[in-house]
DNA sequence: CTCAACCACTTGTGCGGACGAGTGGCGACT
DNA sequence: AGTCGCCACTCGTCCGCACAAGTGGTTGAG
């Protein structure tokens, strides 16, 4: 039995113009055809039209001007553009060249702050390099509490094909809810210099990862060499 | 005649409900009324309560699982927390002990590639410095194309005390729309190092300011000291 | 005791209709 | 020529209803 899903009306709606802006068949500037005319054409309800185009509105593909009609603005810079580094580190696999070590210690002043456990409470830590074109590209090093490993194969000195985030979801069903990331430039230390091959400046980068209740499940720090345009965010203004 | 717009019902509904979260009357992890228990209290329609709670889960306050009921989640940690650099410096307003020098010059090519002009174009430079308790917490430079310049004050000598985006705001209609920025690490220059008062690495940010057609308004470059702690994000994961 | 069917409750989606309010064009009146 | 009012059109909001689908407790057959 396939039980396969049509996704939602409005969601097809939406689709059917996000389609025909990316054809240029509605190009920017151009006013969308009213929504009594969308109901004709698509065959659905006003509601459904109107949750469409307010959607689009809010995610910047469209604008809508009450008593004149809804505009084309274009795609919109998805913000998945910008980097965010804690994320990509949490999700990208790990291989056997790249992870440096895993063993327990006991956290540093430091560590204990950022999982908000008491000092000196055993905790994993995972360290690996990550590569591009064989440059060392950063440094990474994984803190996680006890209580969050065990039962995964954090502790296990192997390579993670999968990455930590899905690992974490597939077998303790852990969600990842949000990331606060606290960045400074500074001098490398002398192993993150050999690391890196070179000792110039580097971005780094403390991270920690929620659950949706604001649990920290895992601290991170990672260290960028800080040539140029390392990281790039872009954002919207009000 | 006082004309007094009331709220539309359905910002009615999400502030009654966010008030409760606030006051503690609905406390994180509990389940919010029903729909229909909420519709007979606020005399309302449901489809409006439906609307107030979609966008309050939207903007994180709540989490709706089909079947189960609504959840609080609390008070969203606004993305405003973030450390827009970028925005902060466009927003904040001079001072005469602040500004260094207000000079023309042709675009570098470094700078002309970040405003779209050619090389050697003739661009206004606004130089100034951030200070926070007495200490220089920032080198901001700012380089602004000459058409969007003229007819304001931004070539004169003076400290703009509402900030750069207020006045061509107020003065030409230009709307900032949103911000790109490019982050590294790096060693100060000699200048730098003289301003900040210290040779130790810096955070470089490169940002440029677009309208909402995407143009570049301006560019600018803030030279952070790399201490620690300097910029934090917070970021929802899909 | 076990388990499946059932039921009451929840949210998700969709419809049609209604009224309000902003915009712009056209024509009639001044 | 200018201006005013009307009207057709747009989007904004709101309602009541309907049905689908997910969840969890109760009940009754085995």
């Amino acid at each position: 039995m396939s039980m396969d899903f049509a996704p939602p009306k409005y969601a097809q709606v939406m689709r059917a113009i996000q389609e025909r802006i990316e054809s240029g068949e509605y190009a920017p500037g151009d006013m969308l055809p009213s929504e009594t005319q969308l109901v004709r054409e698509l065959g659905v309800g006003r509601t459904t039209v109107v949750r469409a185009l307010q959607t689009l509105a809010m995610q910047g593909w469209i604008e809508r001007e009450h008593g004149r009609g809804s505009f084309v603005k274009g795609r919109p810079e998805s913000e998945a553009e910008n980097v965010r580094p804690g994320l990509t580190a949490a999700e990208q696999g790990e291989s056997a060249d790249s992870l440096i070590e895993v063993t327990r210690v006991p956290a540093s002043r430091h560590v204990a702050r950022l999982l908000g456990v008491a000092e000196r409470t055993p905790v994993i830590v995972r360290k690996r390099v990550a590569r591009q074109a064989d440059l060392v590209s950063a440094v990474e090093t994984v803190w996680i509490p006890l209580e969050i490993a065990v039962g995964t194969d954090l502790e296990k000195a192997e390579p993670l094909r999968g990455g930590i985030r899905r690992h974490l979801q597939a077998v303790k069903h852990l969600r990842f809810d949000h990331i606060t990331e606290r960045l400074s430039a500074r001098k490398p230390t002398k192993d993150e210099a050999d690391l890196l091959g070179s000792s110039n400046p580097v971005l780094g980068v403390t991270a920690t990862v929620h659950d949706p209740a604001g649990n920290v499940l895992l601290a991170m720090s990672l260290v960028l060499p800080g040539s140029l345009h390392e990281l790039e965010d872009v954002y919207k203004v009000r």
